[in-house]
DNA sequence: GCAAGGTC
């Protein structure tokens, strides 16, 4: 009999173990569900079957635990000495698996394998959406032919789930990319300004703040923003002297007050001329008496914020401690998930199991009976956070002590009084007149508790009036004037403080808590014995600093307009590419500028501290040890080549991607500094953007066709491959003594992937773009000659130790432009030799336009020895240069011969034995095969003795074209030369 | 070492 072919396996990912559990019961039904372990002890797997997509399908059912990966910066911005902290704008970030979560991706890895389709059963909600994304991502690493489905539900509950697995939808990238935006955005704004303050102010306060960790969040400073305007506020409070007139009756047993209708007058004389008038005839008469119902409300459900607000209250337990104990609980399974927004009970939602579960207390069973008898009707709010249900208790407990039991009743008894009715009651208005003034007194009876018998947090009590009849009379047992005076407002509490922080939109529900006790513990406020917050002095002096700026970073706006355009990526309006551009521009501008005026935050903490003491302008602007990316690593592709110190105070370029990518060229000792021109990029290079790189070099380095100071493309200035003469660093072979770095050790990922044999290739991933193929006979762009000199444009060398022009001293041979106005060769190019009148300059001279250089590869070229970033292996060799060693493999980058392949000697250019040898055309030819002379493959003009000067003069003299025979040029530039 | 957001 053939066995029965397996089902196929679907996998299902919920937010958390919890949430996996309780959807693989629901959605298993009566059939149960099979338990199993995967490699995070906390986040188990669930198996059932299901009918769903069409067929039935065995259900593999996992969770994550809340976000699988965390933003930061590439490990070489996490060291703060590394880079200044306005680099943190522009470092590259990455996204990884935080560590205690690599078992949870292993499961659900391991898990996938066996699926075609994976369910993303996150939270409803923008983060929930975040980490399905991450929870694909994770997916997509072993397996990419996956069907995505995304299951969207506001409740575990049948109806809800069931319209879920019927409803599967897509994920929503664009709440991605609002989370992903947020993300990048805080951790940018957050790093940046906490390193720039924490590091500044140790400095200035090195007695108070020398081990201070100064944060700044978007989300704790304007919490902490909310304190300080508080204090202020009180601080600047004038009080008011106000005036009023009260009128006491005693009737039998009752003392009745009677309160101004006008409240108060704030001029002592008017309100001494009306109680006059009071006083001259005091029997006071009843105008009005009015009866009407009175309800005091039940609360509505319990969303996180309330439970905070009202823990923190009535119970007096703090936001955090509240948090940590109702955690604890939903741990416990007594009540459920703490952290909602919604305070809306579904319709479908079980409330009477949950209500006959409280039943058996003896504290407030009756109660919840009573509830039972007339049937729960909760009171609803307006929030949904289609996540989670409003917290509730789950199951009864009376094991509970201490804090646990008294939030576990609280939670019960706002339960209870939530499924329960309004307080009812009659209000009773009086009205009387003395002296043509009106007062009022209210009394109150209650009709029907209700839900008061239950929710003992709630005072509400009776007042009674005695009764009183309209157009009766009466005398006040007292009629006064009162003196009082305007109080300010209250320091806030915290439950004062996690309203602002959610009217304001500072943080969630999940986290106002978090922001209060990192302010706190951050010394920047402190809680006194009643509760009330009052702002710490440095908690002031930074609110007060940032202010004196002109800057609201320690007001709500700045996270409002995030959180704005957040719904606007998720509306489609823009883009988080769009949203994060202008917000870094705007913090980094502030930034830029409160660095500016540090002082100011440096002098308002000194009110509080003491001296500040100045900050060392160097300390400030020392150099950081990293630059700004100078372009994309051609290696890994991944990361950016940027500037490096080197211990010994040298320079590098190095790749960010180190360890994973050695790619780096160091520079030569003659460099004393080193950095990426702020705006100047290069053209030609790809892929863009490519920067300039500004060089200072030690005096007399450079040849003297060049300044000290020199800025161009080291990638394809061949001015600077030359100077900074580049040499590889192979793979797998140690460096050399100049190359000292642990990066020339041994293989890595990223040199691997460009061993040997990909050879020149690679020069296309980091020089100018592949240029079309060369046009037969010449004509190619002349790269060379670019520079900048006083009488003449200033040239590059040529070459490079192969192809070059050389003179009769055997070296290098420069190129200059004729600049002389009168001269009929202006703009003409030229070689003489490199050296200085001092140094012995030969007479050599020949026209760049007769040398045969000119059409042949003469134009700056890069070799792979001369390239930066070739960091393994030298291309592949054949045959042997006049050194006997193996010659390596380059290629003409620009020119009549750009992409043309030749053969030359490995060493150093000045080391170079001149060997040479086409690649397409090998044989006999250039130096090692023809010393002297022309070749295509080199041309050098090495004329010796006399006939060098005769030459020489000759040249200088200017040739004859051959066609016309005019003196002052050739047939090549010849106008007849058709 | 730094943010804020999930979660355990």
């Amino acid at each position: 009999m053939a066995a029965r072919p397996s089902l196929p396996k679907i996998l299902n990912v919920a937010e958390k173990n919890d949430a996996a559990k309780e959807l693989a019961k629901v959605m298993s039904g009566r059939r149960g569900f099979q338990r199993r372990e995967g490699f995070s002890k906390f986040n188990k797997i669930y198996e059932f079957n299901l009918h769903i997509l069409g067929r039935e399908h065995q259900m593999v059912m996992t969770s994550v635990s809340g976000h699988l990966m965390q933003l930061d910066f590439i490990q070489i911005y996490r060291n703060w000495q590394n880079c200044a902290p306005i680099k943190l704008f522009d470092a590259q970030v990455e996204k990884s698996v935080q560590p205690d979560f690599i078992p949870i991706k292993r499961t659900i890895q391991r898990e996938i394998r066996g699926c075609q389709d994976v369910i993303l059963w996150t939270d409803g909600d923008r983060e929930g959406e975040d980490i399905a994304q991450e929870i694909v991502d994770v997916c997509f690493e072993v397996r990419q032919r996956l069907r995505i489905h995304r299951a969207r539900f506001s409740e575990i509950t049948p109806q809800s789930i069931t319209r879920a697995c019927t409803n599967l939808t897509v994920l929503d990238k664009r709440m991605v990319d609002a989370v992903e935006a947020r993300q990048e955005l805080d951790l940018r704004i957050g790093c940046a300004f906490t390193r720039f303050q924490t590091m500044r102010l140790r400095k200035v306060f090195p007695n108070i703040l020398s081990d201070q960790l100064v944060s700044y969040g978007p989300c704790q400073f304007p919490t902490l923003g909310f304190v300080v305007d508080r204090y202020k506020e009180i601080q600047a409070f004038v009080p008011e002297t106000f005036y009023k007139i009260t009128v006491t009756h005693q009737a039998s047993n009752e003392n009745v007050s009677f309160n101004w209708k006008r409240v108060r007058l704030f001029n002592h004389t008017c309100c001494l001329i009306l109680y006059q008038l009071c006083m001259e005839n005091p029997t006071a008469r009843v105008v009005d008496i009015k009866s009407k119902p009175k309800s005091k409300w039940r609360p509505c459900p319990l969303d996180t914020v309330e439970l905070e607000k009202l823990c923190s209250r009535k119970l007096r337990i703090s936001a955090k401690e509240t948090m940590k104990i109702a955690e604890k609980l939903y741990t416990q399974g007594f009540i459920s998930y703490p952290r909602t927004e919604t305070n809306i009970f579904p319709e479908s939602f079980d409330l009477v199991s949950l209500i006959r579960e409280q039943t058996q207390d003896h504290r407030w069973g009756g109660f919840a009976g009573n509830v039972l008898s007339v049937g729960p009707t909760p009171r609803n709010g307006q929030k949904t956070d289609n996540a989670h249900p409003p917290i509730h208790p789950v199951k009864y407990t009376n094991s509970l002590t201490g804090n646990e039991q008294r939030l576990y009743e609280f939670v019960v008894r706002h339960f209870l009084a939530c499924c329960s009715k309004n307080a009812e009651g009659n209000e009773t208005t009086v009205e009387i007149e003395i002296g043509g003034e009106r007062f009022i007194a209210k009394g109150l009876v209650i009709t029907a508790r209700n839900y008061l018998d239950v929710y003992i947090y709630d005072k509400w009590a009776d007042k009674t009036l005695p009764q009183y009849q309209l157009n009766g009379t009466f005398l006040p047992s007292a009629i006064e004037m009162i003196e009082g005076e305007t109080n300010p407002p209250s320091l806030l509490q915290e439950a004062d403080l996690i309203a602002l922080m959610d009217k304001h939109g500072i943080g969630t529900d999940a986290t106002h808590a978090e922001h209060i006790e990192t302010i706190k513990t951050r010394s920047y406020v402190g809680v006194q014995s009643d509760g009330s917050f009052v702002p710490g002095e440095l908690g002031i002096g930074l609110v007060e600093g940032y202010d004196s700026m002109g800057y609201q970073l320690s007001k709500p706006k700045l996270r409002a307009e995030l959180e704005d355009k957040l719904k606007r990526i998720c509306d489609g309006y823009c883009t988080k590419d769009d949203v994060v551009r202008e917000m870094l521009d705007k913090y980094k501008r502030v930034f830029v500028q409160a660095k500016q005026q540090a002082r100011k935050l440096d002098l308002s903490l000194s009110k509080y501290f003491g001296e500040a003491r100045d900050f060392n302008e160097q300390e400030q602007t020392q150099e950081p040890l990293l630059s700004d990316a100078v372009r994309r690593c051609p290696f890994c592709k991944e990361k950016d080549m940027v500037v490096k110190r080197k211990k010994d105070g040298g320079y590098m370029l190095s790749c960010l991607g180190f360890p994973h990518c050695r790619s780096l060229q160091f520079f030569p000792s003659s460099v004393i500094e080193a950095k990426p021109h702020p705006t100047q990029r290069c053209n030609n290079c790809y892929p863009p953007p490519v920067s300039y790189l500004s060089f200072k070099f030690q005096r007399g380095s450079t040849p003297h066709f060049m300044s000290d100071e020199y800025t161009g493309c080291s990638t394809c200035d061949g001015n600077l491959i030359n100077v900074l003469n580049f040499r590889p660093i192979k793979e797998g072979t140690a460096p050399t003594q100049s190359q000292t770095s642990t990066r020339g050790r041994g293989s890595t990922r990223g040199s691997s992937t460009h061993s040997r044999g990909r050879g020149f290739n690679h020069t296309n991933n980091f020089g100018p773009p592949p240029p079309p193929p060369p046009p037969p006979g010449g004509g190619g762009a002349y790269n060379i000659g670019r520079g900048a000199g006083p009488s003449y444009t200033g040239v590059g060398m040529i070459g490079g130790g192969v192809g070059g022009v050389v003179c009769n001293c055997g070296i290098e041979a420069i190129l200059l432009t004729v600049r002389n106005e009168q001269s009929i060769n202006k703009g003409r190019q030229f070689y003489k030799c490199a050296k200085r009148d001092e140094e012995g300059k030969c007479n050599f001279f020949l026209w760049a336009d007769e040398s045969d250089s000119n059409n042949q590869q003469s134009t700056s070229y890069h070799t792979q020895q001369q390239q930066p970033f070739f960091n393994r292996g030298g291309g592949s060799n054949a045959g042997t240069c006049r050194c006997g060693l193996p010659a390596v493999q380059r290629t003409v980058q620009s020119g009549n011969n750009q992409g043309r392949l030749f053969r030359t000697c490995p060493k150093p250019r000045d080391e170079q034995c001149g060997f040479f040898e086409w690649m397409d055309n090998p044989g006999p030819s250039g130096m090692g095969s023809s010393a002297g002379g022309k070749s295509r493959g080199r041309t050098f003009s090495s004329r010796g003795g006399d006939d060098d000067e005769q030459g020489a003069k000759k040249k200088r003299a200017g040739p004859t074209c051959s066609i016309c025979h005019t003196l002052g040029h050739t047939k090549r530039t010849c106008p007849n030369n058709n």
